[in-house]
DNA sequence: GCCCGTCTGTGCGTTGACGCACTTAAAGGA
DNA sequence: TCCTTTAAGTGCGTCAACGCACAGACGGGC
């Protein structure tokens, strides 16, 4: 996990703060830094108080709610479109979920404070935050109306749309059963969809090494639940 | 549907109203107009152009996506703790769901703009919008847990408390069939998991005419979805 | 009092997902 | 090279929820 100073070119990598006045940027530079983030690794624990936001620029961020008996759940999922910790400035300091990398990439980290005094000055941050915000329960929304009516088959579908969007590569590292975890699901439920995909030509998977090899057959089979986030995505963050 | 200007006493009904500062409540006053929403009523269709936000006082709003096929889900409930059309301040302007009235009663309405104005001032006002934002994320994220991971009849108790939480009686005026267009789930599992709960004691139902005889053997009965969304509004909104 | 529409209850067969136990297969270290 | 570990595939039985069809049962209107 290497600390650096960041700079323009880097931090326009995350499509927030590629959007905000050139003024706000010049004064979060300085207090942003750039680091790698492995897999698995936990950003925040459900309740603890958040020191940083994060806005990924590779990597995938997952947050997911871990019930008392352990089963889990995601509620959403966030990639250089978006960041990490929004908790800071909507005033609550943390939520119930746990934030856990889902895919090894680089972020951006910022102190909570600085987080706060710059939205405190409410100007095009302070609005792309919020914008962010509402994309994001979107999002929530959408999860919570694809587990109630869809199959596991196209829940696999829109998860793996959902990434490969935030995805570099058509590639993405992630066992069947880290995903069934994501999903709240069997794992062997994962491995009959995946044959599915696979059998259909979409993607190609061997031992936690999945591509995504036709993406529009992907979106032909996914529910109706991935376009209305994206398009509301689009829509909020143009 | 009467309207009439609105009093300290009456906004005090709505929790949000009650909390802000005396200056702020002085000049939103007037822009407050109380109405009465009667059960069914659209307050707003998917992706309409939001025209006033709500502030329930003892009328209880759903927060619906509706399929394409006509199959619809739940994603969240708003009663006089709360607002309908965070979107105005959210910065989208609109919603990909529909807002309607699940428990009639009444509630207070404002202008778009009004409402933009006195956000941007920034003050307590803003604050609490936020952090109700906040709270209503918590209810949709463990909404899409609880769709994931819980049963019928767990969902039912929960939906049940949301409901009573935010009601002034303890009689509910909702057929089964409304419920379960609400859980997205079959009326005939409402009926079933309706009459297990009606044998226990804790509630009585007669055509459309709900009861809640036994609150704490609902508390008993129920996941921990609901726990953690109540503590979390609790938290947020002190 | 009777009728009819609406709400609720019930009984199927079907199905998608579950839990469990196990096998097969790939990767990596000794 | 073998051996262990970890990932993926398979085959059950079970169960909750589904879709459909229909049978009460309640209530408002005539």
């Amino acid at each position: 996990m290497t600390d650096a100073a960041a700079t323009k070119e880097e931090a326009a990598q995350n499509n927030l703060l590629s959007s905000i006045r050139a003024d706000e940027l010049e004064r979060l530079l300085p207090n942003l830094q750039l680091l790698s983030l492995p897999l698995g690794k936990v950003l925040y624990e459900s309740g603890e108080k958040m020191d940083y936001i994060y806005f990924p620029t590779t990597a995938i961020i997952s947050l997911l709610y871990i019930m008392e008996n352990g089963s889990s759940a995601e509620i959403g999922v966030v990639g250089n479109d978006g960041m990490i910790g929004i908790a800071i400035f909507m005033g609550g300091d943390t939520t119930p979920n746990r934030a856990v990398v889902q895919s090894a990439g680089k972020a951006f980290k910022m102190k909570s404070s600085q987080m706060k005094d710059e939205f405190t000055l409410g100007g095009r941050f302070h609005n792309i935050c919020l914008r962010y915000t509402q994309a994001l329960i979107t999002q929530i929304s959408q999860t919570a109306v694809c587990n109630r009516l869809h199959s596991v088959d196209q829940q696999l579908c829109r998860w793996l749309l959902l990434s490969h969007d935030r995805l570099p590569t058509d590639r993405l590292i992630m066992t069947q059963d880290l995903i069934s975890n994501m999903l709240g699901v069997r794992r062997e439920g994962i491995t009959h969809a995946a044959k599915r995909l696979q059998s259909a030509g979409y993607i190609s998977y061997v031992r936690g090494d999945m591509t995504i090899l036709n993406r529009k057959g992907l979106e032909a089979s996914v529910c109706e639940c991935y376009q209305v986030v994206k398009t509301e995505y689009d829509r909020l963050l143009a």
